[in-house]
DNA sequence: AGCTTTTCTAGACTTTGTCTAATTTTATAC
DNA sequence: GTATAAAATTAGACAAAGTCTAGAAAAGCT
């Protein structure tokens, strides 16, 4: 039940050497499935115990997109949310607010895709469903 | 067939007031379906006969989005692209490259919704499938 | 321990996009 | 048409997210 303990075997089984400030950011993301900003992450580290720079942190958060331990979430011009959830699910994301929720996989049910374009492969298929406040 | 006619007047049906630069604009936009961003469509103008600062090609840009003219799309963290076919339709986006294109609609089936968040309403659904090169 | 490679850091820099305040254009009233 | 009011345009300053650099620190050999 030692969370950091289980943090490190997680990084370590995906290829990532878990150092210092790798893990108090994966500490903050994986403690619960969420939705957060490089920014936020940013601020919320360098709150807790250890700190981290900003160029460690966008390293670090692309690090893990790169490894699947994270999922990039791109609905927000102006910034990308980082999805600690990583598997099949899709998103609400209220343009009034700026949250993003999850939709479970079975709530839409896709039954026919598209042929890719010649000499491509897919890396993943997103469905986003914009809302505003009624 | 004065295309200038035509699109002054998609303008003022939109309820947009057809000013040199707006027209200048919808002109290059609205010459054949495609995905362009803002600072391409900035360039274009600005090599044309006319031109138009910055601050007009975004704000232009944002008029034509709220008037239903034009969609953007939201998939490349850096910039958005702005989409001059409004008609319902997907697209791929290949991270290679970087380049957008159009899923027709009856390629993807949607059979299956999901219920939206307490007070809120849809304002569209993105399909983007995310490709690279094979 | 000594050497090499990887990671981290502060801060400069880049890019996309926004804001401001002054000017120009367009629309309205007479 | 001319005066006035409102809307649109502009240059350039500014903001925010993210990248890059070059040196310092930490980790991983042997």
């Amino acid at each position: 039940m030692n969370s950091r303990e289980n943090i490190v075997n997680k990084l370590k089984s995906a290829g990532v050497t878990p150092t210092t400030q790798r893990v108090e950011i994966a500490q903050i993301l994986f403690s619960r499935p969420q939705h957060l900003s490089a920014e936020q992450i940013l601020k919320m580290v360098n709150k807790g115990h250890s700190a981290a720079s900003k160029a460690t942190v966008y390293n670090t958060l692309g690090l893990f997109a790169k490894k699947g331990l994270l999922r990039e979430v791109i609905v927000d011009p102006s910034k990308v949310f980082y999805d600690s959830n990583v598997s099949r699910h899709f998103h609400f994301f209220n343009t009034d607010t700026g949250v993003l929720t999850d939709i479970p996989v079975d709530a839409i049910h896709i039954d026919k895709l598209p042929e890719l374009p010649q000499d491509t492969e897919s890396s993943g298929i997103e469905v986003i469903v914009r809302i505003k406040n009624s």
